[in-house]
DNA sequence: GCAAAAGTGTTATGCGTACACCCATGG
DNA sequence: CCATGGGTGTACGCATAACACTTTTGC
């Protein structure tokens, strides 16, 4: 009853214009436990009740798309600090029952420690990506999140984004199995140290890494702030 | 006063309603007698008006993004057969004065022969990509022209995009001085050859270029008629 | 025969890749 | 002293980059 009337609500207030309705999506991720994340709603309403689905919400008028992203991200999760990049726009006509809804996807990357310190997880929740379940995600986000996790890789590949993944101190292992988890591949580690030093994306803190049980790791941090094209594999 | 009764109308129809409009804008790219060229319009109306703009159009409910891209080259080139992939979607209020239209650009790339066959040239016209006075383009139109030209640049290094604005047949001179337009750079002619020969994206087509007074280059094809990705430079 | 563009090979250098052992620490 | 992950160097093969002369045709 509720569904319908929101349903019936939203058909008239938008779909008797006949324009389509602009929405904006946000695939997040995050490593969490050293595996790949994304932060998920579960959707409490008819259409796709039940399903996993983005983050997302219907654009405001008078603000650019960057502020729509930011206004809907803090409501959707109370996430604050995120890398943002805009991803594709999506406009089947049949991607949602209620109308014609075409969505200005976004990719966003965060540290953990950042989401923990800011995310509601009564409306989001962290679902590790190699094990969630493709059949229980709803509209056409898992297409949507298909074309940000080949972005992902690609971005990995031709520049330092990993930057906005790791914890602002890591070990070079941790960011080899970082780099091995979304790139899909084992890498050699001294190839792998090797190329990461030589382009000069990363520094020793000159810390260490006391927890663990065996030789302490050297702490490392990214040089840059900036996103910056590198050919890292 | 025309232009003031169909501002008004747009504003009426669409403004009040406090949602963003949603359009769509296509640069198109061609090669007309060996120079990179944009396939621009002569805005008539005010805002912007005597400025070049982009071919575009406003969204029609119902229909998929592609089909809308397809349906607005048409209405406003004429153009039918294109190389077509989106490129970004542009939102900032203010970018048009009449009210706040997010369009979801695309790029496009014609061959020649295909553009003259079709285009209306009483409605567009080519422009020289070198010789386009930044000045006289309207709305954000310059900035969406950049970004498109930005993503040729790239596609033409990773890609064998190139086959979408060559003709069926050409020489390697001419295909050389297509990718020293487009990258920016000289290439040498050896290394250039050899590179391309051995991507094996393109084939001898058997026949020669009888149409110049010395000696006559080898006729070339493309092999593939998919997008490949492709290391060029 | 001359002008003009087509066509062709070799060498040097840098980069990616493959590969195995010693080191430092906690328990 | 042992288990565990941290850390290190070399050799080979391939791809890139630099470089200049001969060939074919029309006029």
């Amino acid at each position: 009853m509720q569904s319908a009337t929101i349903q019936q609500e939203f058909t008239k207030n938008i779909f008797g214009l006949s324009i389509p309705v602009l929405a904006l999506d946000v695939v997040i991720f995050t490593i969490y436990h050293g595996v790949l994340c994304l932060v998920l709603a579960k959707r409490e309403k008819e259409p796709s009740k039940g399903t996993f689905i983005l983050p997302g919400g219907l654009m405001k008028v008078g603000i650019s798309l960057e502020e729509n992203f930011d206004d809907i991200l803090l409501r959707k999760t109370g996430i604050t600090e995120v890398y943002k990049e805009q991803l594709y726009s999506f406009g089947e006509p049949d991607r949602d029952t209620r109308g014609h809804i075409v969505t200005v996807a976004y990719y966003a990357l965060v540290d953990n420690d950042v989401l923990l310190r800011t995310a509601d997880l009564t409306r989001v929740q962290l679902i590790e990506y190699n094990s969630l379940d493709t059949t229980s995600i709803g509209f056409d986000h898992k297409k949507i999140i298909q074309y940000a996790h080949q972005r992902l890789i690609w971005k990995f590949e031709y520049t330092n984004i990993a930057m906005n993944i790791l914890p602002k101190q890591f070990t070079l292992s941790e960011l080899q199995w970082v780099y091995e988890m979304i790139l899909g591949k084992e890498l050699d580690k001294r190839n792998f140290r090797k190329k990461i030093l030589s382009l000069e994306m990363i520094q020793e803190t000159g810390e260490l890494d006391r927890d663990s049980s065996n030789r302490p790791a050297k702490l490392y941090e990214f040089k840059d702030k900036e996103l910056k094209i590198v050919e890292v594999f």
